[in-house]
DNA sequence: CCTTTACCATACGGTAGAGTATGGAAAACC
DNA sequence: GGTTTTCCATACTCTACCGTATGGTAAAGG
């Protein structure tokens, strides 16, 4: 019984947002245990985390039950490591995305345009912010959004505010970033087209990041 | 079978946000519709929608499934008479928190004052935006969202802002709402304290709403 | 007083998914 | 080449909930 082993992708490391679902393993070898994470992390872009269940996911794999329980010893520890994985993989892309850019501000203005067109990732943030109350999700939101308001903060920082000021600018701009997934994700209307999108960005930038 | 009847309370309105949950009916008289989808709505805020099931609402309320199924015709139809019963209840509130005061500057920091301790119809709209996916909680969570961007909207077109610029600043403004909401709801640690709170709610309003 | 009607209890059938048990096939090992 | 490991299929059990069927009781209406 070999589950619960660290995660070794023994067949390739099939990472995150790419397409290769069903292409990666097209009747040829095994499954790996990354495999199931990766597919759970698809579905909770997709229909949430309680739409991971074992026996669904089995047949969306085109596979059954008896190898899930090879590879997990339970439908707990599958969420408790695609959320360990997913959180690896958000981490460094923050560093990524928000550590290149030497200014600040347009460090802050790339972040927000990564929210709009951005792959999977984003979208396994968004749907988990869905179940913020599920214990084992609660504790991962909380890293991450820290995370990434201590890069905000940061950038504020380096723009001339004090501590104090820079945290709370920091809090309300995260703020915004959340409020505008939250509107993702509840509008059924096409929300905004791109043109008042940009026009939106750039009223969102004006107000919340100094000129200099 | 007088399921799906209108709504008439025969008992007493039990109106929301009071908390005589079981006091109102202490084995003495028969249960009427809105007593259970006042249920409904307090399992919602306490636990998301998914929570209510109709069998454990039961059993919470001391009673069977057979006076369920009298007054309802299914699950579906409890969830939708108590979201109708709920936004009812919460577009009156915002006439009478967003529409007694006459300068709008009051009228924004009420409605982010209402936020921090407000009584269950709050609860129940924050726990709503985990479900906004929904296909019954969907077009509610937008009507309600529409309805109070129009008046913040209002608000600032009155403090002299033009209408693209009001629209615009309304949607920043709900979605520090809305992003306020999510972090209170995923934050296991304290939070924030009271004067915490005010320092940030002091920054929010500095930043969001002009002067004068 | 006797019959409806309103309301609830009890017992049933049906579904979906979580785990378990066990066997089988193919590859790896020696 | 035979044994061991790895990986998956099949066939269960168990739990939780939805919805139905039906019978019982107390109050209301005649």
């Amino acid at each position: 019984m070999p589950y619960d082993s660290p995660t070794a992708n023994r067949i390739g490391s099939s990472d995150l947002d790419d397409t290769v679902s069903q292409a990666t393993r097209n009747k040829r070898t095994t499954l790996s245990a990354s495999d199931w994470e990766n597919e759970a992390l698809r579905v909770i872009a997709e229909k949430g985390i309680a739409a991971v269940a074992v026996e669904p996911l089995a047949r969306r794999m085109g596979i059954t039950k008896g190898s899930f329980y090879w590879h997990f010893s339970s439908r707990e520890s599958l969420l408790e490591q695609s959320l360990v994985s997913w959180e690896k993989h958000d981490a460094r892309n923050l560093s990524l995305s928000l550590g290149e850019l030497s200014c600040p501000r347009d460090r802050l203005i790339s972040f927000f345009r990564h929210v709009s067109r951005e792959g999977l990732t984003h979208q396994v943030y968004s749907a988990l912010t869905a179940s913020a109350d599920h214990p084992q999700v609660k504790p991962v939101l909380d890293r991450v959004a820290s995370r990434r308001m201590a890069h905000i903060g940061q950038a504020f920082r380096e723009l001339g505010m004090d501590d104090a000021e820079a945290g709370h600018h920091a809090r309300l701009t995260y703020s915004v970033y959340l409020g505008f997934l939250q509107l993702q994700r509840q509008s059924q209307a096409p929300a905004l087209s791109s043109q008042q999108f940009e026009a939106y960005l750039d009223h969102v930038i004006e107000t919340l990041i100094p000129e200099h």
